[in-house]
DNA sequence: CGATTTATTGAAGAAACTCAACTCGAGTGG
DNA sequence: CCACTCGAGTTGAGTTTCTTCAATAAATCG
């Protein structure tokens, strides 16, 4: 019926759906917002009713810390869904905030709920969902824990070339990515100012380009050494036609 | 039915439970398996057929990285399932390690599945569980990301502290922990030659004491204010009687 | 009890931080 | 159209936190 769900198309990339299924999906109530960039979404404390998927444009998930920084704990991307884990966890406990301007399509807890009852499968979907998230927190508690400056800032950047990728918003190695260099102290854990001498490293070894929101790898296997980055933990499951 | 499924009072500690539910929870096969102190459980790359539920011990998870170094990202305790995560994410991204002597319920993820499928109310409870340790992970991400080494390591001892005491293993402050400072270093990306002298500073203003595998926390409103710890993040629903 | 972790101490060095100034480009409004 | 502002990026210099290396003390274990 008309157009296809947008989670059902996010589900679909990835994975093989019923007709059951699917039309399942294609029932579930939607309503598209958009936001500005550097607005709010959700906050800590909040009670969502609604969860939310990603159509277009870049999130961050953050906390704040006693003297007022912010670490960014997240990022997300098209086909992300940022907040899925309000459905089961009641309280927010992380702030959910627009990077760049975004389209989001909101659907109701209790509509999702009674979907994940009634489809077991997709319920293990949006579980697996959230587990990939998890997984990724992970990999930035090894990244900010272990990894020097230079490392931490590669593998960053890795990190969301293969998830831009993934979910085909990669020409060529470069991708629009609406990150300032405060974005990326915000999520590395250096000073705004190490971030912006060690990304004039990166750039002088001629790993990539980083400026104007936009991200272009320039030698993929370089920076994947100097980032120590392999990519099994993003679960990235073998793609199929869109 | 005899005495109930460890899963079963795991999940009951902290919520309430049809007869349906408990009556599935305690037709779910299991074994019991006990695992020495510093044996691994699980690594990375592997793909389990089965996940467990710690009865007794201490567990870590942990990711290497390029020159050798380890990350612990999380500690497990007894309640937790460290591995659920395999449950729809086949493949391990992480090794699991047993701190100190544990025992160990391993559940056939063929039965898990089936429960789920079959009671949505359980699936959303094991679903929590994996959304609680990501609630836990991004405050790691914060805590190694932004705070200096103090407040780090008050930091997780307030965390430990916590957890351990909703699941009743604390005793006027104080619970068994089997921590070396090693560990603690592999846990907050501190050396450990400074874990050891921030652990004296901890010490000396009085806040707790730690060794011999135990911590027992004097002042927990000085160590909680040092930590910048706030407990919203670990989701402890409101209990009830064991 | 000897052997092997684990914990502790001293001292020198390095990575990253802070503070402060300055540049640049993109608006904005006079 | 130009002066102005504002955010983002860049640079210099001094400081701090934390690391590394190396040696010693203390605990733990078979």
């Amino acid at each position: 019926m008309s157009t296809t769900h947008p989670l059902l198309a996010a589900l679909a990339r990835f994975h093989e759906l019923s007709q059951a299924e699917r039309a399942a999906l294609n029932d579930l109530p939607f309503t598209t917002e958009r936001i500005i960039a550097g607005d709010g979404v959700a906050w800590a404390g909040d009670r969502p009713l609604r969860s939310f998927l990603i159509l277009e444009g870049l999130l961050s998930t953050s906390k704040a810390v006693a003297d007022g920084d912010l670490q960014i704990t997240a990022f997300h991307i098209p086909g992300d869904m940022p907040d899925l884990n309000s459905l089961h966890l009641d309280v927010l406990d992380s702030d959910i905030g627009a990077v760049t301007g975004c389209t989001l399509a909101f659907m109701a807890h209790q509509d999702l709920r009674r979907l994940c009852a009634e489809q077991p499968r997709l319920a293990a979907l949006l579980w697996r969902a959230t587990l990939v998230e998890a997984a990724i927190s992970r990999e930035w508690v090894v990244n900010v824990g272990q990894r020097p400056a230079i490392s931490r800032l590669a593998h960053l950047f890795c990190e969301m070339l293969a998830r831009m990728g993934a979910v085909g918003l990669v020409q060529e190695g470069s991708c629009h990515l609406g990150l300032t260099q405060q974005h990326l102290s915000e999520a590395t854990g250096l000073s705004p100012v190490h971030v912006n001498r060690t990304l004039q490293q990166l750039r002088a070894m001629g790993f990539l380009s980083f400026g104007q929101g936009r991200l272009t790898v320039h030698d993929w296997d370089g920076l994947r050494q100097v980032a120590d980055f392999r990519s099994d933990y993003l679960h990235v499951v073998t793609q199929q036609a869109a």
